[in-house]
RNA sequence: CGGGGUGUAGCGUAGCCCGGUUAUCGCGCCGCGUUUGGGACGCGGAGGUCGCAGGUUCGAAUCCUGCCACCCCGACCA
């Protein structure tokens, strides 16, 4: 069905790619830039947003769907935020197509059904949102107002990839208002730390809590809040950002409150959001050559039972599917998502390598000399271990190693980012360590755009944050000279 | 948007420079048989608007023009 994967070492973007097809995760649409994800990817996804939308819930949040598409007049009204997309919008100027009298077998765009007005398809909704809110809010009463929406957005990049970077993506969004600069500044803090538990306690993956320096900021915001992970290849991913808006949306469409003593105040707002680059994320932080690694509590399965049937032999095949039925109705009382493998006509070495490529973690096999001495054959996709098990008391030894692999798996990534992180006081050794190793690399700059942007333009390294947890400490830039309070990271980013 | 490349069956490809019966091969798919504890084998079979539209020609996968899509590099990417 699949070939092999090419070498995660030789190639990394060719092997991300074919990962992500021959797994059956998504593929190109042929659709400018924009993605099918398949069940198997999307399965994935669906696990990610039961999780994080609990943990929204959680924190007080509730979710509603707002209009996918944004009147100009409304996008254009915050400035920073609609100059900061401008050059990525799809817009929409017809609402009509017709027969071409030319060629009847085609349709044109009808010139007499131009919009007075265009439509942004919203790449982030920001202004749709703000401009509900002003309806909404009159007193200190409606505050806070803490929404989600789950949703597509559009954003016309130019160049696109697998789950990091497509046309339209899908994602949550959170608008939050707020009385006080206090309490929304709380907020978004809040929800970058729920961010950095779902990433790290979830997908396994380590990140680096931060805020974004002036010119890596959300467009339209005072402050944003970023989690940072490291892929395998030493490139930094940004897996989330939370963002603090101050009033600026407030301000752009008048959105005010009466206090509770009686004068007029613009609220505090708040944005946050992941996506599905989140996938994109998760594949490559896990993954090897032999395909897809997933953590325990996001794969779709995370056992697969194979037991070994034979076309010849119809009463053996039975009885090993009653066992493996029985495994599996053990297993649910963990809730274990299993799925049973019945198909006859592969041979088991196919499957193996198939189950490996689409990451389950655990594969169980049962076979006639299994079923002598009660047992079965257990094999970790994450470390390769083979052993047999006893089938007595297997739902708890499934489950317990469903939890060490779930924190073996981040380990192994805490691990991984750690030895790429590399603290340098030399441009020379900025750049050494760039180019031979990768990864994040701590480094005293002098808090200028000026000196972020020459780095940038010599090194393509740009900050990715500013750790919440820089510890304050006096240098000097290891670009300019110049004093500075804490060192930064910078990375080769996606 | 600039530079480069590719488009031939579900996937990967040969053929194109130098036009000429019925478009090559492998994987996959279907059928039968033998297999089955790490990607099986034999035999038989199905599957093609050669990216699309024009043009040149007796004749176009092949040459010319235009368009479209995808990939890589750059620019862009809160």
């Amino acid at each position: 069905m699949s070939k092999k994967l090419p070498k995660r070492s030789e190639d990394f973007s060719l092997w991300y790619n074919e990962l992500v097809k021959n797994a059956g995760l998504a593929e190109n649409s042929g659709v400018r830039g924009c993605m099918v994800i398949k069940p198997y990817g999307f399965a994935i996804w669906e696990l990610m947003k039961e999780q994080l939308d609990k943990m929204f819930k959680e924190t007080g949040h509730q979710n509603a769907y707002f209009p996918i598409f944004v009147p100009k007049s409304l996008f254009e009204a915050e400035e920073k935020n609609a100059e900061g997309f401008a050059k990525e919008c799809a817009v929409v100027t017809h609402y009509r197509l017709k027969t071409d009298p030319e060629d009847k077998t085609k349709l044109i765009v009808d010139s007499d059904a131009k919009l007075e007005e265009e439509l942004i398809v919203r790449p982030t909704s920001e202004a749709i949102i703000w401009n509900t809110y002003k309806g909404w809010i009159q007193s200190y009463r409606d505050l806070p107002l803490l929404i989600n929406q789950w949703a597509n957005v559009v954003r016309w990049e130019m160049r696109t990839r697998l789950f990091l970077r497509t046309s339209e993506f899908l994602w949550q969004e959170g608008h939050t208002a707020h009385a006080t600069k206090q309490e929304a500044v709380a907020e978004a803090k809040q929800m970058h730390s729920v961010y950095a538990d779902f990433a790290q306690n979830w997908m396994a993956m380590p990140v680096i809590k931060g805020y974004k320096s002036d010119s890596e900021r959300f467009a339209g915001a005072d402050d944003t809040y970023t989690i940072e992970a490291l892929m395998q290849d030493g490139k930094a991913l940004q897996a989330g950002t939370s963002h603090f808006l101050g009033q600026n949306f407030a301000k752009a469409f008048d959105v005010e409150f009466q206090t509770a003593e009686g004068g007029k105040e613009h609220v505090w707002a708040t944005s946050w959001g992941v996506s599905t680059r989140l996938i994109g994320g998760l594949i490559m932080t896990h993954s090897d050559d032999e395909g897809l690694v997933l953590p325990p509590k996001l794969a779709p399965y995370q056992v697969v039972i194979i037991p070994f049937l034979n076309k010849k032999n119809e009463e053996q095949n039975e009885v090993l599917l009653a066992k493996a039925h029985e495994i599996k109705k053990e297993l649910a009382k963990f809730n274990i998502r299993v799925q049973i493998d019945t198909d006859v006509t592969k041979r088991p070495g196919f499957k193996f390598a198939e189950y490996e490529l689409k990451g389950y973690p655990i594969r169980m096999v049962v076979g006639p000399r299994d079923l002598e001495n009660n047992q079965v054959e257990i094999a970790r996709r994450d470390t390769k271990e083979k052993f047999l098990e006893n089938l007595d008391g297997i739902d708890e030894k499934i489950n317990s190693l469903l939890t060490q692999m779930q924190d073996d798996l981040f380990e192994k990534a805490t691990a991984f980012r750690d030895n790429h992180t590399t603290e340098v006081t030399t441009f020379e050794e900025f750049k050494e360590v760039l180019e031979t190793k990768g990864g994040f690399i701590a480094a005293h700059w002098d808090g200028t755009e000026e000196t972020e942007e020459r780095i940038k333009e010599e090194t393509k390294a740009t900050i990715r944050c500013i750790p919440l947890t820089a510890k304050n400490e006096q240098g000097t830039c290891v670009y300019s000279g110049k004093p500075s309070a804490r060192k930064v990271l910078f990375a080769k980013a996606y």
